[in-house]
DNA sequence: ACTTGCGCTGTTATCGATAACATAAACGGT
DNA sequence: ACCGTTTATGTTATCGATAACAGCGCAAGT
């Protein structure tokens, strides 16, 4: 493999030279620059930056895990992530988690070893290890998609519950009484949860249903099922809420096949903005989280805190409803 | 930040033993292996690989770029491929290019940087720069999703043609006449050409119409407007073949707008097995690619190459064709 | 007792770039 | 003409781990 000293020697410069020509440093006289370049590139020379890693500790690179690589609003973070860091010349590593905080440790531990210049994380919920191993790593730290209550280092998201109180208390204006909450069970999505828990808040004083969908992610299939379960358990279901569209999608599948007319006899309402919603038949009336917002700041969040200047610990975005042809 | 030096120093041993004691080498005494790990643990050391890999020039990643990080047929390629890598003690470190091949070739250049052990990448259609510099790499290459004419290195995929000719000869048998290809334009997804060459190949002789549908990815909202296009256009078209589930959704949900029965009206295909073909109703006809044997298979060639022994140029795996209710 | 071999540990050199410092030439102002 | 400053380049030491080799102690074999 052909290194910095080849290129050196064919060109007749120190190897010093040749890197600064590298960085366009501007120190080095512009023909002489082009002419360094010229030999590297006809000589297929690829830039090793394992090496400069280790002198400059400088990586390059920010470490984000997701919870899934198949979810649109992930992808929309993490979109808003790469076009953010890109100008400061900063690279985005994927990893996904599947919704496994076990998984997330293993993940965060080693992505750590290469030396992240920052980590983003989705949710607040981790290991008692992961946020060890995140709070003395000595580097930024975003979570994102949630506000937690005992955030590791900084913030950029939003609070789930309350997102989801938007839509109950927009289902309940226009008259729906029997509402029901269909999501995962409670340890692996946590943002699940919180939306659970807005419903759950924002029903208070009423009666409600809360349905299991299983373990998340929580696919079109089981909101399909999980609507069974419930059309069959409490008839007298005027709404539904679902954890995420695809499910919502799913349940409103169940209802088309059973005949029964989505909003007139039921209406159901999604989360998350995701295509599907807008191309379903009804419209699913849904939750737009704004994910490439939550990436695009956080991503300026980093680029100030690495460049030393200062950055808010926190930043909200605000989720918005979005009314479709699913709900009255 | 903590190194090995100040482990070794507390530990009482040699920086060379705590590098042995990480590596369950085997060659150091199970106690004070036990003892270091112990000191380790106790002081947050947080192994650094950006050192390790530049003296042992093993970096323990294998690069890969997908099209796009929403897209269910992508994502269980990558899980294949993680599954797959991991007992190898291999990261995947994934990127995406949003299915253009300048964005490809700066990922690749980009993660070549960082000396991956191997590189797997979507499709067989590169840039020069991109080709040149994979070939000259000097680690395994693998493209995937795809039979390329002229591959770089190695292979696993499937002829998309052949895929879609599957569901054409389909089509044919049970009686459609009239079909039509709604696709991409032709540039930026060669897997999306393949496909619509396919269905040209098999529908030789025949009348059929081709609908472009603008950029990919080809969401489903795209696909809604490109059925409407089509029914404005050539009124007696008798089933639709799209190149992906996502817009053969947005199809039928513009023939459900319009009050056409599907298949009663007209039939629609798509490709991929998208869990949204499962879910819609009707359940959509499609092709599933066997995107987790794509990714699974190409783990295990990477992971026969890299120990040195022999493994095939080229896997072929096999799509299938799924019936749904919306085509006889 | 001597040797051979194995298990365990230490010493030294090294991976390929870059920070820090040194130096030489050119330039410009008084 | 002198000196401070800028520009362009070179030299040396270094980042933190590991490969390669060396050595030591102890057990077993002859």
């Amino acid at each position: 493999m052909i290194k910095m000293r080849d290129i050196a020697a064919a060109a007749g410069v120190s190897v010093m030279t040749v890197s600064r020509a590298f960085r366009q440093d501007g120190a080095v006289s512009a023909e002489r620059r082009a002419a360094i370049l010229a030999v590297a590139e006809q000589m297929g020379y690829v830039f090793d930056s394992t090496a400069s890693t280790l002198r400059s500790q400088k990586t390059g690179f920010v470490a984000v895990t997701i919870p899934s690589i198949n979810n649109g609003n992930f992808a929309d973070t993490v979109r808003g992530l790469t076009e953010g860091l890109k100008p400061a010349g900063l690279q985005v590593l994927l990893g996904y988690t599947d919704y496994d905080m076990l998984a997330e440790e293993a993940l965060i531990d080693a992505f750590l070893r290469r030396r992240p210049e920052a980590m983003v994380v989705t949710g607040g919920a981790h290991t008692d290890r992961a946020r060890r191993m995140l709070a003395g790593a000595g580097i930024p730290v975003v979570e994102t998609w949630d506000l937690p209550a005992d955030p590791i280092d900084r913030v950029v998201g939003f609070s789930n519950a309350d997102a989801v109180g938007l839509m109950v208390r927009h289902f309940l204006a226009v008259g729906y009484q029997h509402i029901a909450f269909i999501g995962g069970d409670t340890q692996r999505d946590t943002r699940g949860l919180d939306r659970r828990r807005g419903f759950v808040a924002a029903m208070a004083g009423r009666e409600y249903r809360l349905i299991d969908a299983g373990s998340p992610p929580i696919t079109m299939k089981e909101g399909a099922v999980a609507m069974g379960r419930l059309l069959d358990d409490w008839p007298q279901v005027q709404a539904v809420i679902c954890v995420s569209d695809l499910s919502a999608f799913g349940a409103l599948g169940e209802c088309q096949r059973r005949g029964l007319a989505v909003p007139g006899r039921v209406a159901i309402g999604g989360f998350g903005a995701f295509d599907v919603a807008g191309c379903a038949v009804p419209t699913i009336t849904t939750v737009d989280a704004n994910a490439g917002q939550i990436g695009a700041q956080t991503a300026q969040m980093i680029v100030r805190v690495l460049a030393g200047e200062d950055a808010p610990q926190m930043v909200g975005v605000k989720p918005r409803l979005i009314l479709g042809g699913s709900s009255l």
